[in-house]
DNA sequence: AAATTAAAATGATCTATGTCAATTTTTATT
DNA sequence: AATAAAAATTGACATAGATCATTTTAATTT
């Protein structure tokens, strides 16, 4: 990570071969030579913190990836309420590359950088590219038992459980992706958190303020948090 | 639907060709060459009443298409809480095509049939035809909107809410297949609305009486819904 | 069709989490 | 560094929905 990465100088320094973060996104099964045309299906595109990206039922013409940084999705009714339907990390992709409305919103976390394809393209290229097709239908695949799990969380799980599910399903992701997983760093709010969680923002601070007396968690900033026992905290998830 | 389908005495008559809900599963990207291989790799299996078609966890060996019946797909927790994750129709697909063990427990629900894929084979086949694995992830993508809209459900919504969008997506989907949507059949117990909603049995219950008092709903039987007003319901669902 | 069993509905109470209000802490701005 | 603004925490109280108990209705079995 520190140090810049060796490059052949034989091979085409396109966006996508120097890219950090492919060996965890979907285009790391493409080889140099297909990346060299894929790069120029894509464009980068950067956003500020708290930038809408786009709008739910808006029509879907792009899919992004994201290369640094963080996006919240999002489902917004009719009276205000809000539900976060995930937090997004390099590597994600998010938007639509089929259907013909976007299903949630998406809004940037903090400074944003981000690969985009325009949908239509992105077909051609899938019908060209069958291993594309095929590892996106993984990562959807996956996606798919990611918002499942979720489905168990908000439709059973307590405050306190949802909550240890949160930060122990952050640690092991970050861990996953080869990341400092402890302290985890947490880059949204309070209020996002509760969106996400289904709970309130007063709630989700009353049960933080229990976590730390019992010693399951400490907070070293807001948006620091030391997980001295994970297993111990992995047990408060049931 | 009441005439069987005329057939061409020169096709092959294979399961596929025959089969009824093809025009809505996944292997309607196939033409009649392509599906002479494709019924080869895929077998007929049978189920009756509540048996366990395979539970959470088990390795992964097979991908599943109802042709007739439902199937409820649900997560257990280890104290014995139930989330069912969603009730599955014919046409609908379920298992694992390719992670290496099941996401959910899938049980029959009345008298169940279904096509049969090996996982393997399955993969290998979409190698051979892309178009398949196309389609498998327009699917996919399909079934991730769906379970993103069921977290800001569960997230969100009241118990009335929640319930008023059930018996309003089961007119709608019915609707979508051409099956009659009004009144509608719950083919599952109020027990299994209520783990499918993150409520209680009473809670659903009380909220079906409250419908009831309201005109939204006519019980024709426990299991045969009249909705006399869809659209002063689906107002109910915010 | 009686008897048995299972499913659904209803009533009385309890509780986890929401709501509203005030305070404290953190971050940003002048 | 002082001031302002935003985010997070804590307290007091309210309530939607859970829990426990009972009754009613529907579905099976004899």
């Amino acid at each position: 990570m520190s140090s810049a990465p060796i490059l052949n100088q034989e091979t085409i320094k396109t966006r996508c071969t120097i890219c950090k973060i492919r060996s965890y996104s979907f285009c790391r099964c493409l080889d140099e030579e297909k990346l060299e045309k894929f790069s120029k299906i894509s464009s980068e595109k950067n956003y500020t913190n708290k930038e809408n990206i786009f709008i739910q039922n808006d029509p879907a013409k792009h899919l992004f990836n994201i290369t640094e940084g963080n996006v919240k999705i999002y489902q917004l009714l009719d009276d205000g309420r809000i539900q976060i339907i995930g937090f997004l990390y390099p590597g994600d992709f998010f938007g639509s590359y089929k259907n013909n409305k976007y299903n949630y919103s998406a809004e940037s976390i903090g400074d944003l950088k981000t690969c985009v394809f325009d949908q239509k393209i992105l077909e051609q290229y899938l019908d060209e590219n069958p291993v594309l097709a095929k590892e996106l239908l993984n990562q959807t695949s996956f996606e798919l038992t990611v918002a499942q799990d979720r489905i168990t969380v908000l439709g059973k799980l307590s405050a306190i459980e949802r909550i240890s599910t949160f930060l122990t399903n952050i640690s092991e992701q970050r861990k996953r992706i080869g990341w400092q997983n402890n302290p985890i760093s947490l880059p949204m709010t309070r209020q996002d958190i509760a969106d996400y969680l289904g709970l309130t923002i007063e709630t989700v601070s009353r049960e933080f303020s229990n976590l730390k007396s019992s010693n399951l968690i400490k907070v070293i900033s807001s948006k620091q948090i030391y997980l001295p026992n994970i297993d111990a905290l992995k047990d408060q998830t049931k």
